[in-house]
DNA sequence: CTGTTAGCGCTTTCAT
DNA sequence: ATGAAAGCGCTAACAG
């Protein structure tokens, strides 16, 4: 019998310093390591504490520091196959200090997001970051929140908040460069919907290199869906009207794959008469592809944790805003 | 000119009543829909508290209440397959009251577990859901934890907690069932590696499910890895050795994407001669199959959800212990 | 109906 | 070096 004392509730700082024969002030200094405490008192009390188990109460502690310690995730849809990884390097740059995050979906529905956004504010979160499933840009949760707040993935749309985004120009325009340095001239690209922000970015990044190169966009940019469907037929349309093309740049890995299928099929050798590429390197389809698929990486841990450093500068006060961009990785495999 | 009074901090209740000409008490009477308030001055509070735009402090909520309205939510690994589906269904259960969840990623690390459990416990979350990545036990957080726990996907290996898991053995024994029903006989499995506890349910499942039918497992259980590779490998040798089998049992969606390459490479048509079935029914993996890959559902999601219905039972004083399996459910699509 | 008083658990002056 | 007292923002008895 060492504790039960009060049944239902959890030990107090009160019940410390009674056992430690002091009062809650010095019990306080002495597990905070306030200076002015005697050694010997200072270690009755943390033997009190560790006996009774006590843990301090981060409300109470909150309600005075006016920080909480916590900031507040609001994804638009977790089930996406980028909110995750951003989602994790944030975790991950939160988790080396002291900050709990609370995990938000709002499943794309504003409504839900403002919801959210009332109960975290009401939670006092000392900060926010919104992450999006698309870099298309979003409506900015306002300029008059009491915290700062970071966008990841999908920009704000407005220009006085901080946006964090992967450059899918320049992701296009090195996957070009990457081709060519490797001695292909005849570049085609498959990719997703045209109406994607990072569908169009990627063409552009694309395009403009290759005329930097002088030279052709092999087909002209075909978009479709972000599909292994999609990835076949357009590459069976392909590879029969331009039987010279060396090197496919496809907008995502899953393109890239129906690409692959419909090249051996076709009994084209990949990389021996033309290169692939895919695109977000999603791991699971890029190695499980014949042969190994090179992909681009948008680095979206990277992101993650860069929207937390960020988000504590701006808690530290050192507020930024605009869009930043980060820079994307070639991870080079079999199939160029 | 209407606030600007106190610069840095957010509006208090103090700051409504003095507003609305009333005390403290009133205005949180007021704000609460506690009945003794006149109806005039109800709406003067209100108003007030909306033109300061005054957010109450959960912090000060909680601390009298002694509840917090959170719970943690502690992830082996937050990048597996699994453990996002039952954190997305939990998310979507506590959504819809007024619950708000911390999310913790272990990253596999009992030490980093540990640190996360005692910074929730800090934060006095009402409750906890602990997700595995895997089927397999793992150890207990311990039986004295002052809030209720829900394992979910890997389970407790301490009885007294309560575990929350897939029915395995009913996926496997349903799949073999469904496949009978089409007339196969002649049926092969192909699986992970042989140390999940997941890949043994699921075997077990099978076997004892032929052998009721009477019928023979082709080539046994053949273990390996849960790849695309290993499902080419295997259905490359199965189909020489057993020329006459006509139905693959497929460990999970990527083995079964192997298996379907290494048949259409054969010749072998698909279902026309041979039945495939997946597990998970990972859909990017199953819709982009050619033909559609019939798998097996392990509903993640209502897996979650269950999890947090569980928790809050448990919060209100309805404690269950044990482990609790789910029925799977097989989506048929084209290979079957 | 409204206001006063007393805390929730903790930290922080300010005396002693 | 220690403790008494005030107060963070809010709610819950109690009086009026």
């Amino acid at each position: 019998m060492t504790i039960a004392d009060k049944p239902q509730s959890r030990p107090t700082l009160r019940d410390v310093a009674n056992l430690a024969g002091v009062s809650v002030a010095t019990a306080s200094k002495a597990l905070n390591g306030r200076d002015q405490v005697h050694p010997d008192t200072r270690a009755r009390v943390v033997l009190a504490a560790e006996k009774i188990s006590f843990t301090p109460n981060a409300l109470a502690q909150g309600l005075i520091a006016g920080q909480t310690g916590t900031v507040g995730l609001i994804t638009g849809d977790l089930d996406g196959r980028f909110s995750l990884p951003i989602l994790m390097g944030a975790e991950d740059a939160f988790g080396k200090g002291k900050m709990s995050v609370f995990l938000c979906d709002a499943r794309g529905d504003s409504i839900r997001e403002q919801y959210h956004l009332d109960a975290l504010l009401s939670r006092r979160v000392d900060g926010l970051i919104v992450v999006g499933s698309r870099t298309d840009p979003r409506p900015s949760l306002g300029r008059n929140l009491p915290v700062p707040v970071v966008y990841a993935y999908a920009p704000s749309t407005d220009e006085n908040d901080l946006s964090l985004v992967p450059d899918d120009v320049q992701g296009g325009a090195d996957s070009v460069d990457f081709l060519v340095a490797r001695g292909r001239r005849k570049i085609a690209h498959i990719t997703g919907q045209m109406d994607y922000t990072a569908a169009q970015d990627r063409a552009r990044g694309i395009e403009s290199t290759l005329s930097a190169h002088g030279l052709p966009l092999i087909g002209g940019t075909q978009y479709g869906s972000w599909t292994e469907q999609w990835g076949r037929n357009a590459t069976a349309r392909l590879i029969e009207q331009h039987p010279d093309v060396d090197g496919i740049l496809c907008g995502n890995d899953q393109i890239a794959r129906g690409a692959l299928d419909t090249l051996r099929e076709a009994g084209w050798e990949v990389p021996g008469r033309v290169s692939v590429m895919g695109y977000d390197n999603w791991e699971v389809f890029t190695t499980g592809a014949r042969p190994h698929l090179t992909s681009v990486d948008i680095n979206l841990e990277a992101l993650g944790a860069l929207a937390a450093r960020r988000l504590f500068e701006a808690i530290d006060g050192d507020v930024r805003s605009g869009i930043e961009s980060l820079p994307c990785r070639i991870v080079p495999r079999e199939t160029t």
